[in-house]
DNA sequence: GGACCCAATTTCCTATAGGATGTTGTTTGG
DNA sequence: CCAAACAACATCCTATAGGAAATTGGGTCC
């Protein structure tokens, strides 16, 4: 069988190292930008035709993202991508982050290398730059922001496991980005920066604090999202 | 290509209802028995040979056993298992143990059925059987009933991702559950029960802090493991 | 008209084959 | 005697083919 030449892939970006890794990539986009919707089927072969890859390393990336909780798999009935998020899963996500979070942020101030105060402070203050854009670009662009920094203050922590934990549950949340507002923008920055100012300062009560109020806040922002669109409630879940 | 015929697989149980299913649970004992050394490379095709399967369906177990920390895979050298845990790993770990684990006590005590602190008593009773058995045997049931104990209580404290994420510790404790010690048993019952009569009074400050002090108990008990056996320190991480 | 049963189709699941790449052992030169 | 380069090997990685099960649609019976 001759290896077919590689076409012009117009759904993932040049391979890296391994076929599988792309195909991972490329699938975990399709889910978090719902061009698979949250909750409907998806088809193994249908995929791979449209990747123009075999099913064989489609396969390996949806077992992956089944373990990372973007997809679900029925036994012998194909995966699913995981339905949206409900009010009481929200509620949850936001409680362990704040436990989580919470802790990241207190450690940080407490065992942080001069270098590190410095990233942090910096990127509180790249925040702003996020006014400017249009629509889908300028909303991707605030919650990768949004991301890095959180990313940044567990990774200072120290704690690998903590970091780990926080980044699988932030795939979670995004699963419904998309409705993500954008008018708190402005206080989202402010917020961080108070979490920044904290942890240069050292103060490890305050930076836990400061990190918790401002879930809190983001918390009240993403709630009109739940009234923004009626979610299917996905009466398929049949346990 | 005739379909063969299911031999006597001497590794894996009966198959439940997919056949990767069952690699995987098969790979993820033989990992966690140290059957397949930590730090040692995993060969797909002999492993697929033992378990008289094709390498496809092990190379998705592998994929599944990778998000889990079990297993990591270098672009194009293969899957090598996850090292033994590091002093300061191993530190880490019980670091965000107290975290979780004190949180879920607290949920526990505060928000749970009357059944459910029934249980947990019942459970945490049970545990005085372990003195008999031999060997092997006593030291396996010994780490499962502790599993159990603490991830009932997970599961009692009504939060989902917070159960996921500790489930997921979890694991990486298993790596070197084989070098535990079980002489502190008596000890390790003692402390459960002092957590679960604070639970069932419904006492959450008491809950958090008996969970949090019985894992630096057990914290203190494990450290000897690493003086045990001079851990390889895996010099072949070569980043 | 509704519910149940059956059959056709679709889909998943597993096995096999072959090309590309990394790794290792050996040889040769300094 | 050591280091570097080369070649042979082993291993991973991807593609394809075919059998088995579940879902869906239609027909029949009540």
């Amino acid at each position: 069988m001759a290896q077919q030449e590689p076409r012009e892939g117009r759904l993932r970006p040049a391979r890296r190292l391994t076929l599988t890794e792309d195909v991972y990539e490329s699938i975990k986009t399709l889910v978090m930008d719902h061009i698979l919707p949250p909750g409907e089927r998806v088809n193994i072969d249908a995929l791979a035709r449209e990747l123009d890859v075999s099913p064989t390393p489609v396969r390996e990336a949806l077992a992956r993202l089944e373990a990372d909780g973007l997809v679900r798999k029925r036994p012998l009935s194909g995966y699913t991508t995981t339905p949206l998020l409900s009010r009481t899963e929200f509620d949850d996500l936001f409680d362990v982050r704040q436990l989580l979070e919470g802790a990241t942020a207190g450690r940080a101030a407490t065992h942080a290398s001069a270098e590190a105060r410095q990233r942090i402070s910096a990127e509180a203050a790249a925040s702003i730059d996020v006014e400017a854009g249009d629509g889908y670009r300028r909303h991707a662009a605030f919650t990768a922001l949004d991301a890095r920094f959180h990313d940044l203050i567990a990774e200072v922590s120290g704690s690998p496991l903590l970091r780990d934990s926080i980044t699988r549950l932030h795939s979670h949340l995004h699963l419904h980005r998309l409705y993500f507002p954008v008018a708190g923008a402005a206080d989202t920055n402010t917020e961080h920066q108070r979490i920044a100012a904290a942890i240069v300062a050292g103060d490890a009560a305050a930076a836990t604090g400061a990190m918790r109020s401002h879930l809190s806040a983001a918390r009240e922002r993403h709630l009109p999202a739940f009234d923004q669109l009626p979610v299917p409630a996905t009466p398929r879940d049949s346990a």
